[in-house]
DNA sequence: CATGAATGAGGGTTCATTCAT
DNA sequence: AATGAATGAACCCTCATTCAT
């Protein structure tokens, strides 16, 4: 496939995706690309990130990657789309949990795989926080780009969990998404943190996440939304 | 020498407070720059709030910036103290809930508070968002500044409902406080979305907060805390 | 108040004018500064001109620039306006005509008098020929800051010679306003060009325009305008 | 090597040729690289055309627009060859005055057909306008391209009225002729000016040209060039 | 012959900070 | 203490041209 003239996706989804001219960069190149940028737009607010310095590390000219993106906003959002989709890939090479959990086996599956996954790759981890936290003047875009991915799994969950009788049927369910998200999403930092472990350190060796301790975190938090707080 | 230099000797000295001279301005043109200043900076990301914009607004000269705060990282630092004290100040103004309530009573007057204390300045709320989210390349110094001002004041909540025993007592203290922290940080967001208000709207008319859909939502969020999700 | 207020003024005036940091600079810089912009001017169509080449040879900081114009097309209108004014003070400074001339009478001494300004400053007039040759994405600016000054002048010419019964009543009078501006406009160019000078030639020498040959053609046009071709 | 560098042979063999390459290149081909090329020269500046915007308009790629032609000069150079030729047959195309008719017959022919060649195809005419305006940075080739047809016609018509005994022996020719190519230059720009119409609606619709005003026009400038302005 | 990705100098503009007044 | 002009590095982006395929 050479797919060398105009790419009519492009003109239908808007400018979220890069030319043609990227996807049929050799490979190497490409992802020598990715990885500058990732490593820029993860370290840097969207407004500090600098282009220069991204294709100075990435040893190409600063006019090629004009060739490849319209501009800084069209690069960030394919940056945050390559993020979403590699996160995907990273969940679904997980052995996933028995299809006959329940809901509560269901969401500690989903604790220990979305931990993995943000660990795994905290740049990717980042760089997609940093879509969602106003760091960037084009919010609307980052929305369009990324769809409801998250929200829309969690809430699938729920409503599953209700129908199965696993959960209470009078649940507020945009409020219970709402907290699962808000728990789930900075979990790995909470555990990280009280257990006195380095983002860096976690990513290097995933095992560490093996340890006893972050399984009665699991465990505790397992409990506190099933039972909840009061004695 | 000019320039974005750092001056090394400021991380040394590890300045946070505004000189003086700024301590000593008449409160009526203190104010005009700490507005102008607020105003920039909940606007727009740390990177790309400008000097320029704030001292146009605020009617002073560029230069007497400088005489009050030793750089934009100072003055940024400044005003996150600034916005944690406000905010302090506008939670005690309201009514305090009676001291015999017990926890999850105190937990709904909090919710409510933290409601209205975010959605009353909203600019500050916004402000103090982006110090923690990783907006700005001085997180270490945004941490020095506020503190743990907030978990402390959950922790406290949580072992005073240990002690009284309205919690269970084999809690996980700090994971409770961080659920606590994460749910009760964007109650904010998620009520203005979930029942269509704009940001705005509300913070133009707190009163938007008493209808009884929201408390609808406050019950069923204690009640989740309180006995959890299961059935 | 807080905010990015709008300049009142600016709306009222446009943006033609230079901010009053330009204004109050000490005359040597300032001059050195149009020296330099003038001749960048004339010597490139507006495109082509660059800020980068200017301030080089008026050695100015670049951001000194922005500190006196808003940007590149502020620069050039401002530099369109100082034109105008420039050559009209010039054409002040020449022996002006007794008032009781007729009106050939004045249209000779009109022609020497816009031939010698248009060569005492022939970078001035390069840069205002560019100005409306379509050069510049900004036509309207241009003419708004200009104004009708050229034809206008013309015109009461014309009307004046009409009165005094020195031109025929029936007179097409836009239509004559627009012959004589074609032919005056690039009068000095054809006698230049037919006498085999230099504009460089007669700029640095006035006197060149001294001689007979010129008067001789200064008399055939003024004959062929007065009586026309026919025999 | 790259960049913008001269090439300094290109100077001694005098390129203003295509080369072969373009000539035998499929008529509708070159037809459609033709267009998109005078329609960016004329909307642009020399200096602002951009050869991307052109190849794309066009349809072909970047490469190959340097297959036919050595760069952008040579490129222009050959168009405003191109305009001149085209200009010259559509001006051939209109039916000619009767061979004895006087030169002032002839002028008046020759003033409605140069009005209805430049609003017949005003992108060309816009296009010459900008090579003689100043507007590029070779001008001298532009003049050897052109060659001083459109001067010698003239010359060649007034030599002829002289010889007629249609206008005075004793004429300054060549200032004679300058003034001529100065009024009938730019008569359709005040033609449309001066009746309030725009280009584009004349271009549309040249019958527009048929009204008596414009006859009257005619009328006013022919007397004018006859019998001169004085009473 | 056609292609279109690669180039890097150069474009205009903004920025936080300094310092002479 | 207050000023605001001066600075020049850095910003994002465009350009005409080349050359390996």
């Amino acid at each position: 496939m050479t797919g060398q003239s105009h790419d009519p996706i492009s003109h239908i989804t808007g400018e979220m995706m890069p030319k043609s001219t990227f996807i049929n960069l050799p490979p190497a190149k490409r992802q020598a690309i990715l990885d500058a940028a990732i490593a820029e737009f993860s370290a840097h607010p969207y407004a500090a990130a600098s282009i220069s310095r991204i294709v100075t590390a990435a040893g190409i000219a600063k006019g090629s990657l004009y060739q490849y993106f319209a501009n800084k906003q069209d690069f960030f959002l394919y940056l945050v789309e390559y993020a979403v989709q590699t996160q995907l890939q990273l969940l679904q090479s997980l052995t996933p949990p028995a299809p006959t959990t329940d809901f509560f086996g269901l969401l500690r599956w989903q604790m220990s795989a979305s931990l993995r996954v943000g660990l795994a790759a905290p740049q990717l981890a980042r760089l997609l926080q940093r879509a969602f936290a106003g760091d960037v003047p084009f919010q609307a875009e980052v929305n369009r780009v990324v769809g409801t991915a998250g929200s829309l799994h969690l809430k699938q969950l729920v409503d599953d969990g209700i129908r199965n009788g696993d959960l209470r049927a009078d649940l507020d369910v945009p409020l219970t998404v709402f907290v699962l998200q808000r728990v789930l999403g900075e979990l790995g930092a909470h555990i990280t943190r009280h257990l006195d472990l380095s983002l860096d350190a976690v990513a290097a060796d995933l095992t560490l996440l093996d340890r006893p301790e972050v399984e009665a975190i699991y465990d505790h938090l397992l409990a506190l939304l099933r039972s909840g707080l009061a004695r």
